[in-house]
DNA sequence: CTAGACATTGACGTTAACGTTAAGGGTAGT
DNA sequence: ACTACCCTTAACGTTAACGTCAATGTCTAG
């Protein structure tokens, strides 16, 4: 059972924080097509789902160019045999590089841990000093 | 045993793969402040590490500006308690962006699976119907 | 001491990703 | 019919993050 909703510009600006400016900036640089009734601009699930994508991939750092061609490539169905190999080895790229990022966050994380604790010590030290006051 | 090495601008640039110019450049914005000998840029580890964190940052999606942020404030020792529990809340904050981060990661990643089992299920019909002709 | 390699500081140029304003079309409620 | 609100295109503006010269200084090997 498919879902056949629809959605205003408006509506997935509100729903995921960005304007509507934003949307029609997308739609200029070939990332998203949505239907028009006259001139005005229809979203439905599968738009929403590209405009989720888009978002996800911008946090995470991705150009809009970048974006573009990996949804263009998971979009695609090709027919003969080299090109599906073709996707999979781009997909393994993709893959490496969000493990690589993945690595990033964990070092990150590490470290933060690390000046974490440096701060926690100093504030058990300055509470020691204030009991040894009392 | 601490190493007390030394770089010139094009070391750093070349081990880390980035221009001499935005190695300035990030020091212009006031996240390097090498020492000098004379007019010259001399670099030590301290400095060395800064540039890794700034680039890791850089991959991460995350600008300058909040980079730069961040490394003031975990350079910074602050010896009173508010500041020191301030430092522990924006720490947090960090860590719930990573957190966020790698989720977005760990769901990029489960969508490129399936796509990736589409097209092996497709190589597979692909390899059968070639050898149901042979 | 001199060539060649690397360094420096401006300063203007470029690109991506929108922001902002202008000028107006479509439609739903009163 | 009028107002309010949302939509449209078009076009210029802005900011971040460098690129790209140009003109000049410095240092190291021969």
């Amino acid at each position: 059972m498919k879902k056949n909703v629809t959605y205003s510009i408006s509506d997935l600006a509100k729903h995921f924080d960005v304007t509507t400016r934003t949307i029609r900036f997308y739609e200029d640089q070939g990332l998203l097509s949505p239907e028009r009734k006259n001139t005005v601009r229809i979203y439905n699930d599968r738009d929403r789902v590209r405009l989720q994508l888009i978002l996800r991939g911008k946090r995470l750092g991705f150009s809009l160019a970048e974006i573009k061609e990996t949804l263009k490539l998971y979009d695609s169905t090709p027919d003969k045999k080299i090109q599906l190999e073709y996707v999979l080895n781009v997909i393994n790229t993709h893959r490496k590089e969000l493990l690589e990022k993945q690595k990033d966050i964990k070092r990150t994380l590490a470290d933060m841990k690390k000046v974490e604790q440096k701060i926690i010590k100093r504030l058990e030290t300055l509470n020691n000093k204030q009991r040894s006051h009392s």
